[in-house]
RNA sequence: AGGCCGGUAGCUCAGCUGGUUAGAGCGCGCCCCUGAUAAGGGCGAGGUCGGAAGUUCAAGUCUUCUUCGGCCUACCA
């Protein structure tokens, strides 16, 4: 088509094609590599830490992933985001470094060395210490390696040589003084605390550790006499109710419910013969019962004993006692305790439990020491139900989760009382009974810990029962069986008990700020969080939780690096505790871990040591990276001592922002960041989360194989990260066009930008109004940029872009931009204006872009400036002159556009029917009222130009029709009239560009195409 | 079970303090071009906003209930 029937000259070669050899399909999988060797060649995260010297830091803190096994797509949406943030802003003007790290102890990882040690046919104990944790260390290493692989592969760029390890022997010394500057303030202390035990092994089990098997219990009723109501000490009067436990706890005993106790009718209906009854499947915990939980929304009444039934031996209960049981639960409580008849003598009211205090009903056991002589009280518990049983619970605080839970909420009000709110250490290692106990119970064992019967019921069990029976406490006793914990290695049952743990306080007041809790709201309120709703969720977690429980019965962690005086004093005490404490830092440092196991006390104490022991508990890993911030952040000369973001997915509320705070806040009194940013959890197309069992598992590796890292970055970066994020094949798909549209626009302009170089920019105010339209489109762009980088909202920059390729590049200007750049004579000011605007938009465009697509900006910065050792992101986004914004310009340009739908409307049933093809066959005539908009936008009246050699604009060229003319209106309103000029014989079409036009003189191809001719043959 | 959060076209996202026929891009269907060509352009069909009730002159936008999904609920990183 390009050859003149009359002259037969192939006009092609006179026009200015785009060229290049930027190859339109990726291969990304294989090319991604290549870029990434290239940046390691060339040192670019160093170049990038020179470059920045001196500029603002703007510190994005890792949060560092747990070193063992591969990386899943969470990890890598997570490190994705961060590589995207610290691109942004290390091209915004900061210095951004950005200091990958792991977290390296821990359970996961003690447990996998362990079974490898099995694997050899080695037990735990038979593993000297030191060859475990030099095992784990190992371990952990090996993990670290896998990781970092994995992460660099995404793209991710930071200081991958050197990161940070809660596991180096500098991160561990860290992490031990900052506890002994906790224990030096006050701010920690030992207690009591009751975990899944297992006697066979003696050791405490984590939940992951158990498993659940049926057990044949001992299950008992047994009463508690009612001996005393508490009037006027209303715990909540004494006491100013904790804020967090104030609804759980505050029954009032309000005015008109005044009761006077001290009335002898009163006493004969209350507390004369009355007890609460409670039952129990583990008898042995009954000598350790210390309280009894009832609660307020379950009804409980009082019940007369008229009858009793012969069970064929002798009974406790006798006829006219009375017990309290809740309503719904009495038929059962009944019929246990073989009462064949009874009486409801009223309602019990909670405000009435509240107040009553209760008898242990081991008190007048014989050999009982006093040690049971003690007031029960009655606790509100939210764990209380009237699902089984007699609707009280009986509350051994050193053997269960819940008693210890409401022990504790109530110590304050307890201690006002003047009752004693420790918890008792009331088994050992063993699980046999302590001197804490009566001595005819002291020794005795739960569970049988060796021999045939090992797993089995000891003597414990047995003798409470004895001793119920003999204080006439004991209602009934049957079997019965129940799912319970045991132990997976020994399969023998757990028990709860509670050992000494060390806890760091929510509330000790070491500086007058008002102890932790309050700092830590403190903080939470200066905090900034994206999205906002992250305050509220971390804000509660801080506000309801207790004291942080730190120790652990573990191996492979940091030791809690304390010694302790069998007086309970601590080292950290001492009038030389700071130089103990330099001596165990020196031998942490040194040795690691180890370093403090295997020191001999005497040299870490001097001189004297008599009566001093080193704990040998290890840390809650929380512990560890809640320390990162100290031995990262605050150690390291290139990073500031407070991070500007931390950067975690939301379940890091409760994890890693929490102890991250709590610990900073303990020791230095403000949170270890400035900012927090949540991402929810990646999870299937149909938004179920994934998991091995449904198969809807997907890998980032497999991703990367496919289709390329970049793709993984791009889906990154247009999903909106704050709640859950999808991923699938059709999300996958959605990602891989949209790149393949923003890579064809790049690669366009490069092909038209081929020879350009500044000596050819125009001026703005010599350009045509289309391009200053683009100018002012960028205008706009760069501020939607600016504001994304700084509100973390990549889907926003990346829609915004996306849909400025689409609609107003590709769709519009380049669409228009084709003729001039292809057939306007090459000097032209129209055709270079628009290699000016299209340089600009190719440097904002692959500049903004490179946080996201940083494998792709580089290929494309490459090609149009090719260099040995440069690189896209070493560059800074590029200040855009407010001298581009023109509102009224993009008001005109926006009714051209109305005005060209108009016209295509009308065209395409046209095209349908076959009377037009191209639009460039068309001729318009617009009938509008006003022609103001062509007059503004300085529109050339027709499409061959008033001055062939410099064409400026028609309406025709916005239209991409061959002609268009306006015919001025009267009335308002605006139609078209559209013709096909191909059957017109007065037109001929343009070889060259295709234009139909009024041929004179003979001409072939328009008198712009001539101009243009004439100067490609004359060069 | 409890706490927090979310459910807008096939997909990814907009919809501010409640107010005209709920938007965009992609994808899809049809058509055109063949000088961005495993590209480019045009037109078009798709949602009543998870469901129900309520408040209001008016609700995707407020309230309640319900359903589905996600995170968390102390030795698990």
């Amino acid at each position: 088509m390009s050859t003149d029937a009359q002259t037969g000259r192939d006009y092609r070669e006179t026009l200015f094609l785009p060229q290049t050899d930027f190859p339109m399909r990726a291969g990304l999988p294989k090319k991604e590599p290549e870029w990434l060797e290239r940046w390691e060649r060339i040192g670019l995260y160093h170049k990038l830490r020179e470059d920045a010297k001196g500029r603002t830091p703007y510190t994005l803190h890792d949060g560092p992933p747990y070193a063992n096994g591969h990386i899943h797509m969470g990890t890598a949406m997570n490190k994705v985001l961060k590589d995207m943030v610290v691109r942004a802003h290390q091209m915004s003007g900061f210095d951004a470094n950005y200091v990958p790290g792991w977290d390296c102890h821990g359970l996961p990882i003690e447990w996998k060395v362990e079974e490898e040690f099995r694997g050899k046919g080695r037990a735990k104990d038979d593993v000297p210490a030191s060859e475990f944790r030099a095992r784990c260390r190992e371990y952990a290493a090996k993990w670290v390696d896998v990781q970092k692989a994995e992460f660099k592969r995404l793209g991710v760029i930071g200081d991958w040589d050197n990161p940070y390890l809660t596991m180096r022997f500098e991160s561990e010394a860290r992490i031990c003084d900052e506890l002994l500057k906790i224990a030096k303030t006050g701010q920690l202390y030992r207690g009591y605390k009751p975990v899944m035990w297992s006697p066979v092994e003696q050791t405490a089990l984590a939940e992951a550790e158990v498993e659940y098997h049926d057990r044949r219990a001992t299950q008992i009723y047994v009463r508690f006499p009612v001996c005393a109501f508490t009037l006027g000490v209303s715990y909540s009067d004494k006491t100013a109710p904790a804020p967090e436990l104030e609804t759980m706890h505050r029954v009032q005993w309000s005015e008109s419910e005044a009761i006077d106790t001290a009335d002898q009718d009163f006493e004969d209906t209350y507390i004369k013969d009355v007890s609460v009854v409670i039952w129990t499947t583990t008898p042995w915990t009954i000598p350790a019962n210390r309280a009894v939980c009832f609660s307020p929304s379950i009804s409980y009444g009082l019940y007369k004993i008229e009858a009793l039934g012969d069970p064929g031996f002798p009974l406790g209960q006798t006829v006219g006692d009375k017990l309290i049981v809740a309503d719904k639960l009495w038929d059962n409580v009944a019929k246990a305790a073989h009462i064949t008849e009874f009486t409801r003598l009223s309602d019990v009211s909670s405000e009435l439990l509240k107040h009553a205090d209760l008898d242990h009903p081991l008190k007048n056991m014989e050999g009982a020491d006093g040690k049971f002589d003690f007031a029960i009280p009655m606790l509100v518990g939210d764990h209380v139900t009237a699902e089984a049983g007699t609707g009280f619970v009986h509350t051994a605080p050193s053997h269960g989760e819940d008693d210890y839970m409401v022990w504790f909420a109530n110590k304050d009000r307890l201690e006002a009382r003047g009752i004693d709110a420790s918890v008792p250490n009331t088994m050992d290692d063993s699980g046999c009974y302590t001197d804490v106990m009566p001595s005819r119970f002291e020794g005795l064992d739960v569970i049988r810990t060796s021999g045939k019967k090992r797993g089995q019921d000891g003597k414990a069990n047995a003798e409470v029962l004895k001793a119920l029976v003999e204080c006439g406490n004991l209602l009934s006793r049957g079997i019965m069986t129940l799912r319970d914990a045991h132990s997976w290695r020994s399969k023998a049952p757990v028990i709860r008990r509670a050992t000494p743990q060390w806890f760091i306080s929510m509330t000790a007041d070491h500086d007058g700020r008002g102890g932790l809790r309050e700092k830590a709201k403190a903080e939470i309120a200066k905090t900034k969080f994206w999205p906002e709703r992250g305050r509220n969720r971390i804000g509660t977690m801080v506000a309801d939780r207790p004291d942080w429980l730190i120790s652990r019965q573990r191996s492979w962690g940091v030791p809690i690096t304390l010694i302790v005086h069998e007086d309970g004093r601590l080292h950290t005490d001492l009038p030389d505790a700071d130089a103990i404490n330099a001596r165990i830092l020196a031998a942490v440092n040194e040795h690691g871990v180890d370093g403090w196991f295997d020191a001999d006390i005497a040299d870490l104490m001097g001189d004297d040591s008599g009566g001093w022991t080193k704990v040998t508990d290890i840390l809650d890993v929380w512990f560890d990276s809640g320390c990162t911030h100290a031995f990262c952040l605050k150690e390291r000369d290139d990073l500031p001592d407070r991070a500007d973001l931390y950067l975690e997915g939301s379940d890091q509320h409760r994890g890693w922002f929490q102890s991250s705070l709590l610990e900073s806040c303990a020791v230095y009194g403000e949170a270890p960041y400035k900012g927090v940013l949540t991402h929810g959890f990646v999870v299937d197309e149909k938004g179920y989360k994934m998991s091995k069992s449904l198969g809807n598992t997907i890998s980032p590796e497999d991703l990367n194989k496919q289709y390329g890292a970049e793709i993984v970055r791009l889906w990154a970066a247009s999903s909106d990260f704050t709640e859950e994020v999808k991923i699938g094949k059709e999300i996958i798909q959605t990602s891989t066009d949209a790149y393949r549209k923003l890579r064809n626009t790049l690669r366009y302009m490069i092909g038209a930008l081929d020879g350009y170089s500044e000596a050819d920019a125009i001026d703005i105010v010599d350009m045509p109004a289309l391009e200053r339209w683009v100018l002012h489109r960028l205008h706009e762009l760069d501020a939607v940029v600016k504001d994304g980088v700084e509100n973390h909202d990549y889907k926003k920059i990346f829609s915004t872009l996306f849909n400025f390729c689409t609609v107003d590049l590709s769709a519009f200007y380049f669409d228009i931009r084709k003729d001039a750049l292809y057939c306007d004579p090459l000097g032209s000011t129209r055709r270079r204006a628009c290699r000016t605007v299209m340089s600009y938009i190719f440097e904002r465009l692959t500049l903004w872009l490179s946080p996201i697509l940083c494998f792709t900006m580089e290929e494309v910065w490459q090609q149009r400036f090719p260099s040995e050792d440069g690189s896209v992101h070493m560059e800074q986004f590029p200040d855009t002159p407010d001298s581009w914004h023109d509102a009224v310009l993009a008001e005109n340009i926006k009714s051209m556009r109305n005005l060209r739908d108009l016209a295509n409307e009308q065209i395409e049933p046209m095209r349908k029917d076959g009377t037009i093809k191209s639009s460039l066959e068309a001729i318009i005539s617009v009938f509008a009222p006003v022609t103001e908009i062509a007059d503004d936008l300085r529109l050339d009246e027709n499409s061959w130009y008033t001055d062939p050699s410099n064409p400026t604009d028609s309406v025709a060229d916005y239209l991409i029709v061959s002609h268009c003319m306006f015919v001025p209106q009267d009335n308002s309103g605006i139609f078209l009239q559209v013709k096909t000029l191909s059957e017109n014989a007065a037109y001929t079409k343009c070889p060259r560009s295709w234009k139909y036009f009024k041929a004179e003189n003979g001409a072939d191809i328009t008198p712009r195409d001539a101009v243009a001719v004439q100067q490609w043959d004359a060069s």
